[in-house]
DNA sequence: CGAACTGTTGAATAAGGTCAAACCAGGTGG
DNA sequence: CCACCTGGTTTGACCTTATTCAACAGTTCG
């Protein structure tokens, strides 16, 4: 059961650190996914006036675990991965995010986890001490926030019972059409986009590599999936899917 | 890898409803553990005015998943377990909860777990339209709230490390270490009491009873541990156990 | 005492992991 | 343009870990 004890990390490191602007919220393509909903005019503004955007290469690390002076921030384009690492190089992806889901804890000055670009991402960050003050004069963003803490936790502990306790086919298709939930909240259809490679997948849902591929193929040859190429997939039957991914199959 | 078709639940259902009693948070035995901490004063007896005591028998539900009207509160006394279920009745346990700790999310109406009493439990319940109340007219209750989430969420992700990347010795290791950990909190120290039975941390650590089973009788043969009855369980060797826990074993 | 649990141990089995080879782009450079 | 390399992916053969099945021991409680 030992893997990957090479391969922490095959990208590159932290950037140059990028290009920072200043934003404009009231304009923002996430507004009404992120926690900034929340917000309206005058409080918007002073949200504008903390935020800056920062861009990250594929395979930039936005930071590590333990690291200190936490950033918090929102995710405007891309796809990031949070993971957990054991002292061998196990890893544990913990979360994958998208556009409108918030980086990072703000009542925290530790990171825990660590998180990386799977693709080149667009972030909206705020300064922590600056978050941590705007959350006490403004309880309607803490109360966005406690809610999207919720939310987590609750998709953390649908994943302890996939890791738990589900087959590892099973865990593919609960994979997917959470996937596609994701993307239509999105407002997206059509074939899934899949921004992370097999070893990332593997390493979210507790696999090998080589286990999700034939877990692909097995899905492929039943005709529930259709696979364009490696990273884009086609739901055909998701009924069927979702039976799996619950065991009712 | 299908588990426990048979039994969801042996223990008896809802209790008949237990006496309710008026509390006094000033003198209550955990409040410097609870969320109840990050009150003072007048802020203090405006909870207690809400709060009530219930008592569960072992083997009680306090609620399921998908039950509406959510119920808050903190643990007084006892422990609790809270679960989910796939629908051929295998079994993910999410947490166990001791006294100081807060169960239940106050932000969404729907419970999204089980949870039920695994000793004789004292609940000190706030009425959930009185919490939301509350928490808009108390800051530093929503303060105190997100944090709890938070580090709720930490802890879902150092399981989801476990769950997915762990073997069946390093689980086990994490397990005892993380209830010796919780245990020095509440000032409890000498062997552990594990209110539990091999089933449940076998449905905490996504591993079968037996495997539960092996696993504390080779800690016990490498003399790591000693057991003094299949409930009570002295760590010997703490550090060997955290390595072997970590993986640096 | 005997039934019903819970926990432990052993032997057989299966699911998923490991190792290894082949495949298949997409890029590079002659 | 094409040969070659590289990294990700797929597939096969084999192996290990944990599960399954089964027997048995210790407790608790009618």
């Amino acid at each position: 059961m030992k893997l990957a004890a090479a391969n922490p990390c095959p990208r590159h490191e932290p950037a140059a650190l990028a290009h920072t602007l200043p934003q404009d919220c009231a304009h923002c393509a996430v507004r009404e996914l992120a926690v900034c909903t929340a917000l309206s005019g005058p409080e918007l503004e002073r949200l504008s006036a903390i935020a800056v955007s920062r861009q990250y290469a594929s395979g930039d690390t936005l930071f590590r675990a333990e690291d200190s002076a936490a950033m918090v921030g929102t995710v405007v384009r891309g796809t990031i991965k949070t993971y957990k690492l054991l002292a061998d190089g196990r890893q544990q992806i913990v979360g994958f995010l998208f556009p409108g889901d918030f980086v990072g804890s703000p009542t925290q000055d530790t990171h825990h986890v660590f998180a990386e670009a799977l693709t080149p991402v667009e972030l909206c960050v705020f300064p922590f001490s600056a978050v941590q003050r705007l959350i006490r004069e403004m309880p309607s963003l803490e109360h966005r926030l406690l809610a999207v803490a919720h939310e987590d936790l609750e998709l953390a502990q649908d994943w302890m019972l996939l890791l738990g306790r589900k087959t590892a086919q099973e865990r593919l298709a609960t994979f997917l059409l959470m996937l596609v939930n994701k993307a239509s909240i999105r407002g997206i259809g059509g074939p899934l986009e899949l921004p992370m490679n097999r070893g990332e997948i593997a390493d979210y849902l507790g696999l090998t590599i080589e286990t999700v591929s034939r877990q692909f193929s097995k899905l492929k040859k039943a005709g529930l999936i259709r696979i364009d190429d490696s990273h884009a997939v086609a739901i055909i039957h998701a009924d069927r899917l979702a039976e799996i991914a619950e065991g009712t199959a």
